[in-house]
DNA sequence: CCCACGCTTTGCAACGATGCAGAGATGATG
DNA sequence: CATCATCTCTGCATCGTTGCAAAGCGTGGG
């Protein structure tokens, strides 16, 4: 039952520890004649190699952790698809753990008793801790963050380019004929740094147009989820002059905007106009189907894996900050005709 | 920069390696002077026990393996934040892993040379694996069973009612006055018992309602995603005879019928009522919202994890077929207007 | 016939931690 | 004052594997 090992497997083909460990490797050429004996008594006690000595041994354990806020928001399970599909492609399987965006959870991931250790890297995507707390507190293990908060030259990075991204949203709404643009998702605080990179695309592109930024119509949410889009929703429907499009931060606060609309009996787009970010698969499917500028999160996955096994081999250069290409799709949402 | 150990620490505090060890874990009592000793050493090094090597020494891990056949499938998401959250509670962290429903891919994962041995258990969700080789793979690896493919005194297992779940949702549409009610999902052959059991469940409401079976009405589909529900709708929009009524196999699927029927102009519920199953979170800002049948998944984490560790600790009892508890979400896609 | 060489096989040490048993010091007891 | 119990603290062995260096063995060349 607990698993036969090594010596077990070597004295039941009689010969040393070894050469049983020089079969299953196959690194070191073993006579055929021990081959087939050994090879035999692998089978005879269905030897497993016990991972934890070997890596013990070798120094590495050839998992690498991926920290998200929440893996039940659909960009983070759609991007963990994909670091795990990039990171089997290097050998290396992955940790996934949940901050809940507790700052708190965040730290206890780094501290002295955490079990960061039993990692060769991470991939973090924080919410609430700040960059000289995680500078201090990874001395050691290999990092690369994911999303766009905290960049300072201590970090590997790798995003998307948030400002540019913004910018495309708004200027496809603009490009609509649509003048009065709302924004849901603004985060004007200190670890809401990918947020005010949306605002600040999304104030060039009306800037650039010649449009003037109504400050009403930035409506702040504390997180990017379905109800509180929904509720942003209807704080816009409840002004006077409520917008004729809007440009949500993510497809979640898109979705639950969208979901406000519907129950008022506003039309979209006919309306209102919708564009969110993330580009995740509900929105293909929702009703209407919903304009999105998506990160291309394959290569957002490819980027970072192997950003981090260069750091966590030594070939890496100093820290980066990589850019991974999006672009917008064009959905019923804005366009009101099925186009995908 | 390589990490300090233990050796490192009680060099620098002149003590044994043995009394460094002592505080770090503050088993055996050690005397103040020492102690605050061997605590600045520990602080001025920066030590981090070294995971790897204590789980070899202690023979446990603490990781857990979460296997699934894709976790960017809503309720897969949902599910493991539910079982990492709970597995936490019992200090074990979960490594996550997707086969995308490839039995190549799950058997990898049990064969000679797969990582199963670092982890100290293992939660199946499979897909295409039988049973018997799933019972020959897993000697020495305890295992639970997630859903219900596959169950035959081998392994413990939990998952919800699968038949009274499709009754329900059945049972619903009919006290809605349908009578020609379509079934979305069937897998009328081996790897499909859950879609089975559900049919199962399906005939039972509709025979007890004294309703004749529409064999022409169950479209199977060969998984469970949202684009397979939007063909199945179509073709059953095709009929010379459409339903005024769909129970999905899951949510996806019913999301993806929707999305048909929204297109098509045909009005849901009026004229036709969608029920699904999973309970995801996507269902209730769907336009309309979606009514489900959902299982409690915070239960069946619950449950999957403790029941795991148990047969981890050999506290357990013979395999055991565990029943979560499942509820009906009534929303707009059946009861029309707004409820929750 | 001996030596050098190449190939296979082996034993030992080590990865970093913990279990165990015993050494040393201290205090209590008869 | 001797003996024993108590409490810290330490050294050694060990978890299962792999790196290293050397031993064993057969072969071909001189």
């Amino acid at each position: 039952m607990a698993g036969s090992t090594l010596r077990d497997v070597a004295r039941r083909a009689g010969v040393s520890i070894r050469t049983v460990s020089n079969v299953v490797n196959g690194s070191v050429p073993v006579s055929d004649e021990l081959r087939v004996r050994v090879q035999a008594a692998l089978d005879e006690l269905d030897y497993r190699p016990n991972l934890v000595a070997r890596n013990l041994r070798r120094g590495r354990s050839g998992m690498i952790a991926l920290v998200v806020p929440e893996l039940d928001v659909p960009y983070f399970a759609e991007l963990a698809r994909e670091v795990i599909t990039a990171a089997r492609t290097h050998g290396y399987v992955v940790m996934l753990d949940q901050t809940d965006g507790d700052g708190e959870r965040e730290r206890e991931l780094l501290g002295r008793e955490s079990r960061a250790t039993m990692f060769d890297g991470l991939l973090l995507s924080p919410l609430s801790i700040s960059a000289d707390e995680l500078r201090r507190r990874t001395n050691r293990v290999p990092v690369v963050l994911l999303g766009e908060h905290i960049f300072n030259g201590s970090f590997h990075h790798v995003a998307i380019d948030n400002v540019a991204a913004a910018r495309d949203a708004t200027e496809h709404l603009i490009g609509l004929g649509r003048r009065r643009i709302a924004a849901i998702g603004d985060q004007p605080y200190s670890t809401g740094e990918t947020a005010q990179l949306r605002t600040t695309g999304y104030r060039q592109a009306l800037e650039r147009a010649g449009l003037t930024v109504d400050e009403q119509l930035i409506v702040p949410t504390p997180r990017f989820h379905r109800h509180l889009g929904a509720e942003a929703m209807e704080r816009l429907l409840a002004r006077p002059e409520p917008p004729d499009a809007v440009f949500c931060y993510n497809d979640l606060l898109a979705i639950g905007a969208m979901h406000t609309l519907a129950r008022a009996g506003v039309r979209v787009p006919d309306d209102i106009a919708v564009v969110g970010v993330d580009g995740i698969q509900e929105g293909r499917y929702s009703s209407p189907s919903l304009t999105t500028v998506a990160p291309d999160k394959a290569a957002i996955a490819r980027t970072a894996v192997s950003t981090l096994l260069g750091v966590i081999d030594g070939s890496a250069p100093p820290p980066t900050e990589a850019k991974a290409p999006h672009r917008l799709l064009v959905r019923q949402s804005t366009a009101g005709t099925p186009v995908a």
